[in-house]
DNA sequence: ACCTGAACACCGTTCAAGT
DNA sequence: ACCTGAACACCGTTCAAGT
């Protein structure tokens, strides 16, 4: 572990403030207010400067994304730790991703363009395959658990299922409630006032069809996803709690 | 029912003749590639008349959408009326999910683009309407099916549960899996070779946890399913698959 | 009444000129 | 070696002038 120059240091402080600036305006003005333009504006740099850093406005939003994702990884891992049954250790994860888009909300339109065709052939392979090795590892963490189910007997899997089918049809129900309930403008008309509460019940319901143990009438785990929200995740429940209020 | 006039005529063909040429740009150059003057280009019309029609890019966009959902939704409609089990009719529906990201692959990305908050809030009333009763009205396709189940027998609705709650977790679900599917980089590596199956597999297994009768191991799905392709959707399965091989 | 295309503001990206 | 900002190409949108 070398010391970095302080050329380097500076450089990659002012790489930081770049993603700062960044994040600040997709937060306060949408997509269509974050440009290079104005990031350098902001910045008093010049329009140049921007380009030494990154090779075009895909790179900083992917580089955006990476930076969260970082994040999401780190609280996925403290998930995964919770001391309880692995059923429990899975609503930890869950409760993770929610906590994530409260913590980041900006991440979710990040992601969304990042994945358009046109923008994601523009990104560099570096940073690409940074951002491959973010999914892999979470994918990872979650099957973990599964594992963890089948071994210590909560779960017997299913023949031709592998627990990375489990952990694709959590994520993929997650996600897609999420990007749901952050997007749609029918779901409260639809009757759907608490999209997170029935997110919670169809993931239970999932796992209870691939008869993980406990299911989810012989145990309380409302009363699990409480201690887990006041425990593992206290300082970032408070976090989203004062953001929902602002 | 009047008979539109010439001009009236004039105006409509043209309308649908930049939907056209718009589709076409975004299937063949991605999102990047879609833009007013090319349109504009293509049609041999002047900037000013495509205002004319459409007050902004986002209004193509969201006509380009609604263009899409009309036709998922008369899809929905054939997919419940297939004479079969409750069960086999909501599998029906999910096909039609699958089909219609085959048949319209530029639709997916029309819908993250116009999701956007800052693209949303540039579109006008009456389209955006025109969505949300589209979104709607294939919540409620669904909803059906399952009040039918309970209604028959098939299934108990537990308290606390509306049949919009079961709708949610199967939109989701679904939504989130073809989105993954089309857009992740990591699937194949993480052990993933076959969303769609492994999409169908966890659809079953969340309607297992539902208690929805017959459970997937008392009855042969894959048959219906294959049924399903070759009865009501056969002409939708042919060119889907006719588009594949291209 | 409708259509046109010049004009404007803004954006991403490059690069010759400066330090 | 690094930074700058003028310059270019392209885009969305408007509107005075034309028919």
């Amino acid at each position: 572990m070398k010391t970095l120059s302080r050329k380097q240091r500076e450089v990659q402080e002012r790489e930081a403030r770049i993603l700062e600036v960044a994040q600040e305006l997709l937060v306060q003005h949408g997509y269509h207010g974050l440009s290079m333009d104005r990031i350098a504006e902001v910045l008093e740099y010049s329009k140049g400067t921007m380009y030494q850093h990154f090779s075009c406005k895909e790179e900083v939003l992917l580089a955006l994304a990476n930076q969260a994702l970082a994040v999401r990884l780190q609280m996925f891992r403290c998930a995964a730790a919770y001391r309880g049954r692995t059923r429990e250790r899975l609503i930890a994860t869950g409760l993770a991703s929610e906590l994530f888009v409260k913590l980041f909300p900006h991440h979710f339109t990040v992601e969304q363009v990042i994945r358009l065709p046109s923008v994601w052939e523009k990104t560099s392979p570096r940073r690409r395959d940074a951002m491959r090795a973010f999914e892999m590892q979470c994918i990872a963490v979650i099957g973990g658990i599964v594992r963890d189910a089948i071994a210590c007997g909560d779960m017997e899997l299913p023949t031709g299922t592998s627990p990375e089918h489990i952990v694709f049809g959590l994520w993929s129900m997650t996600f897609g409630a999420l990007s749901i309930a952050m997007t749609s403008v029918s779901l409260s008309d639809a009757g759907l006032q608490d999209p997170l509460a029935v997110l919670h019940e169809n993931q239970s319901r999932l796992v209870d069809g691939y008869g993980w143990r406990p299911l989810s009438h012989e145990y309380d785990y409302q009363a699990t996803a409480e201690k887990i929200l006041s425990t593992v995740f206290s300082a970032e429940s408070r976090a989203a709690a004062a953001r929902n209020r602002a």
